[in-house]
RNA sequence: CGCGGAGUAGAGCAGUUGGUAGCUCGUCGGGCUCAUAACCCGGAGGUCGUAGGUUCGAGUCCUUCCUCCGCUACCA
């Protein structure tokens, strides 16, 4: 990094559709932070820009959901989601939004020089259009029945009861997921941003010249070069977002993978209007974009695709270190499910704890897998670390500064070797979290800053200076002159990771915020200087406190359990559209016999039924078995749909479908026959 | 199915170019008592998912298989 004057930090825009939640901090923006006032503290040139990405069709439906506008929405969250960032000291620069107007006129402008540039393609297709609701249905949208297993819910990409992955044509009577109305097909032209050529510069790019970047992100990145790149749609038709700037584009706006890490630059835009272009397009400075892993693909293959194409010396980011997953008590955090710690909520369970999250969230931080936040190790994080090893060092030196030296600095008047010995450790350690940091290692680099406090409890243990005081005031000024450096060096080391506890640090040292060279061990407090009150840095976390997150955890899994089965009760209340009894008739349903059933090998769900239909034999697969196992198939009269249009599934055909209804607790039942009826016997 | 990541002591994780397995918590024993029953020292505990291979030597490279997570959801 010694080429370059400046860095540029940027954290993925939160999407402002809810509040943020642990996951978010642990692996974007506590990261972010920390790097950024280490980066400050060592007196580099540093910008940092964050905001709410606002734009996009889930807020759409939110709104729609909710009865307001899509502004109302993210009005609302972008407001909540600021006051939490703000709260744990996230020490942005700038923290805006994309529906400002300045970021419309930035990503506006740049559409419109990449299109004059002919970087885009124009292409028409045909999309699912929804008459009632007036909209594009993009794939999630649409409901169907999954033709591969029968499940009603499926969604235009994916049916989530069968795992397939499908395409809209492929769902048997689809409906919008908006308005429950048939959608239908209609024209419509896009602009489509052609990643395939950008590839082998981004082979290049990427594979050859930034080995370094962490394995996720490489292995991500290669995998889809690997797979070739796809041009990939810039615009969309809908009303909520920056409009597409061109004549006959009305009712068309950018597509928010687009949009979004235009925000970078709006952002800056917005923060230094005169100045925001040597943060983008000199050479000499550093971007660094902290993401998820969600993220990567947007971040290393698609926005620097953009920038390359847009030209005029912007930047590509130096470094993409994104995060994996972090989970909470085992399971994946989850907005809709409220299975999430929400950073609003846990500072009105823990006023003024903000440090304590940030600490855990780092220790635990999810750098090279998924992590798993519990509240168990919260509670042990604390207590035995932050309290016992960091505030109890501080605890003991104020304490007996205050006792033996009325508060006030001793001279150092009897030097042992076991003073210089211990603060020679101060510059090595200094190294090491300095090495770590540089490498986006967040962890390491705290247990380092821990491993502090561990010295300074350890020089108190072996040098007793209460035991001194007994006969040798000379040597205990010196034992607590030490060990009071090595408290001002706490303060600086750990300034990025917690900065509301350095403030509180350095209120008890009484001395104002220390540059990070000044952490050298030596002279930083000098003889007679008074320090100010003691206070505990931090206090233990009871059980009770504990039991609490516990019990709110296991009612929000309550409810969802509740909520997940009223969903399936619910279900067949929904009504399809009305079809004419000609359309029935279409229908072959008849009466049929399992001859042989047997399981389709490495599947969890497919039986393969051999049936004799009594104008046939013929060969079904079904997903049917997690209900039934094949022994209890053979023999049994079943209901089938026979002219449905063969299909082959896992390598079988397999020529109709079985008749079955879904039950409350989420499993198949075959609608049996009344009585042995005779195979072939048509149902109407 | 395919692709990416991961499987290391009871738990959570490190192991950067291959060279005698580490850290934190927990646990057991000891020391200390200034300190928020906190601190310090020591012990026990791992055939590094499985089966092969390359090498003088592999947690570290190659191959087989197994399991988990992601690529797919209003999620970083």
């Amino acid at each position: 990094m010694d080429n370059f004057k400046r860095t540029l930090v940027t954290c993925a825009l939160p999407y402002a559709n809810g509040p943020v939640h642990i996951g978010h901090l642990a692996g974007v923006y506590v990261p972010a932070d920390i790097y950024v006032r280490y980066l400050r503290m060592r007196g580099r040139e540093v910008l940092f820009i964050c905001g709410s990405d606002e734009h996009g069709v889930p807020i759409t439906i939110k709104a729609r959901q909710l009865g307001c506008s899509p502004q109302d929405i993210v009005d609302k969250y972008h407001a909540v989601i600021k006051k939490s960032f703000e709260d744990f000291g996230m020490s942005f620069d700038i923290y805006s939004r994309t529906s400002s107007k300045i970021h419309g006129e930035t990503a506006s402008a740049f559409f419109l020089k990449m299109y004059n540039d002919g970087k885009f393609i124009e292409k028409e297709s045909e999309q699912y259009y929804d008459t009632e609701a007036k909209a594009f249905l993009a794939d999630r949208y649409i409901v169907g029945t999954c033709p591969k297993c029968g499940f009603e819910g499926a969604y235009g990409d994916q049916c989530e009861k069968c795992g397939s992955t499908l395409s809209p044509d492929e769902l048997i009577n689809p409906h919008s997921a908006i308005s429950g109305s048939k959608p239908v097909k209609r024209k419509t032209k896009h602009w489509y941003l052609p990643l395939d050529q950008y590839e082998p510069w981004l082979r290049k790019w990427i594979l050859e010249d930034h080995k370094e970047w962490k394995s996720n992100v490489y292995g991500q990145c290669k995998s889809w070069l690997d797979n070739h790149l796809q041009p990939r749609a810039v615009t969309r038709d809908l009303e909520w977002g920056v409009p597409v700037p061109l004549k006959g584009a009305e009712g068309k706006v950018l597509y928010v993978w687009f949009d979004a890490p235009i925000g970078y630059i709006s952002n800056t835009r917005e923060l230094l209007p005169n100045d925001w272009e040597k943060w983008w397009k000199s050479p000499d400075t550093r971007l660094i974009n902290f993401i998820g892993k969600d993220n990567i693909v947007f971040h290393c293959i698609v926005f620097p695709a953009m920038l390359k194409g847009y030209g005029d010396g912007y930047i590509l980011p130096d470094n993409v270190p994104a995060n994996e997953f972090l989970n909470l008590e085992g399971n994946k955090i989850s907005t809709s499910r409220n299975w999430a710690v929400w950073l609003d909520e846990y500072l009105k369970d823990f006023p003024g704890k903000q440090d304590v999250l940030r600490y855990v969230l780092c220790a635990n931080a999810p750098e090279t897998q998924d992590n798993d936040f519990t509240w168990k190790n919260f509670q042990t994080r604390n207590n035995s670390e932050l309290v016992a090893i960091l505030g109890n060092f501080i605890n003991r030196v104020a304490v007996l500064t205050g006792k033996y030296f009325e508060g006030k600095v001793p001279c150092n008047l009897k030097p042992e070797k076991i003073d210089s010995d211990t603060l020679a450790h101060i510059p090595q350690i200094r190294g090491e979290v300095e090495n770590s940091l540089e490498h986006f290692r967040f962890r390491d680099a705290l247990t380092a800053a821990l491993s502090m406090a561990r010295l300074g409890n350890k020089y108190l243990t072996d040098t007793e200076p209460w035991k001194c005081a007994k006969n040798d005031m000379d040597r205990t000024a010196s034992i607590l002159y030490t060990a009071l450096q090595i408290s001002a060096d706490l303060s600086i080391v750990f300034a990025p990771f917690l900065p509301f506890t350095v403030v509180k640090l350095d209120k008890i040292l009484n001395t104002a915020p220390l540059g990070w060279d000044r952490m050298d061990g030596t002279g930083i407090l000098p003889a007679g200087h008074q320090l100010g009150e003691p206070e505990l840095l931090f206090e233990k976390i009871e059980d009770d406190a504990i039991q609490m997150q516990m019990d709110k955890l296991a009612s929000a899994k309550e409810a969802n359990e509740k909520r997940a089965k009223e969903e399936i009760e619910k279900r067949p209340l929904a009504a399809k559209p009305e079809c004419t009894f000609e359309e029935f008739q279409k229908m072959d349903i008849r009466i049929a016999t399992v001859i042989k059933a047997e399981k389709v090998p490495d599947t969890d769900k497919l039986l393969k039924l051999t049936i004799d239909t009594g104008l046939d034999e013929r060969v079904i697969v079904s997903g049917i078995a997690g209900s039934y196992p094949p022994e209890q198939m053979t023999g049994k009269q079943i209901c089938i749909l026979a002219n449905l249009k063969p299909r082959v599934i896992r390598g079988i055909e397999s020529n109709g479908m079985i008749l079955m209804a879904q039950q409350p607790d989420g499993t198949m039942r075959i609608v049996e026959p009344d009585g042995n009826l005779m195979n072939g016997s048509q149902v109407g």
